[in-house]
DNA sequence: CCTTAACTTCACAAATTTCTGAAAGAAGCG
DNA sequence: CGCTTCTTTCAGAAATTTGTGAAGTTAAGG
């Protein structure tokens, strides 16, 4: 044993934000957008401030900013004023951000209207139409569902952390 | 009226194919794979050759090439030789492909497998880990999950389309 | 108000990705 | 068994994306 039990060795720290956030951008997030946001979700506190998030992963206050937007924007984070402070501090809410995740519904109901389109202008009586038909099934099925399996979660997530 | 109501539009198709790639692209699939799957997509037969995707996209055979091999990867598309004939053609099976889809279980293994490496190193007794931990645990749920969903949707899908 | 700390925006440089033409590689058909 | 047709591979050109430094903007604190 090194030290105490809660130490935060930074180089296991960094080892595993890199990490992580390498599974991320292999899933299509962009790079910065994923070494910040594992960066936090590996925080004490689940906050770091913007000159805390430079620092740590050696990165300039303009790169913070660019992944600190796109995060925001697609719900992964929240931005926090400190009060009496210029300091942004930037969150990751535990759960908020799972939600996040199955939150493509702007990206599924753009899908479904390209779909409707499609059968539409293909014609629904034709073999094209139908296969456009049933991908469009498909998505709305899904949409209905994965609400209810949030729901299922969340019971699942009280019971198990309270 | 203009013409049978089986009527192909290459004009309309083409509209539908450029729209709906560009909601993959958006969603982070690279352009050619997204023109590529579109065009099979709203194919009569579900079938296209390598020289129709060509000449129909405005693209070189290297491109085909390179976006088919990326969509078989995938298992958004599957590959099949004519027999007695070097033309070797690629179908979008209508229900082969939103299994894929959802399938982003290797993903979601890789995710998982970061995310317990972290709850070691950073001690399952820390704020941090216990985050880590509990964002794992969300992702177990959902693999079991998705698969009853899909196990629902074929359920469905069956009455709805036969 | 003026100063100063903190974040954001912008233009550009660098790195990466994407697509093409050309050449090489399979596989039917005579 | 060689010819021909189709597909893949490869190296490089073109386009896009990404990250930086520097200037600009906002707001706290004297």
């Amino acid at each position: 044993m090194t030290e105490s039990s809660t130490e935060r060795d930074p180089e296991s720290v960094s080892r595993f934000v890199e990490h992580f956030a390498a599974q991320l951008v292999e899933a299509g997030m962009p790079r910065m957008p994923s070494r910040v946001f594992g960066a936090l979700l590996a925080s004490d506190t689940g906050t770091l401030t913007s000159a805390e998030l430079g620092e740590q992963l050696r990165i300039s206050p303009a790169a913070v900013s660019g992944a600190v937007r796109y995060l925001a924007q697609v719900h992964m984070v929240s931005r926090e004023r400190e009060p009496g402070s210029r300091r942004e501090r930037y969150r990751v809410h535990s759960d908020q951000w799972y939600e996040a995740l199955t939150n493509r519904e702007a990206i599924i109901k753009r899908w479904e209207d390209a779909l409707r389109d499609g059968v539409a202008s293909l014609g629904a009586d034709t073999p094209a139409g139908r296969r456009l038909a049933e991908t469009l099934a498909f998505f709305e099925f899904i949409e209905r569902d994965v609400a209810e399996m949030m729901e299922r979660w969340r019971a699942y997530r009280e019971e198990r952390f309270g």
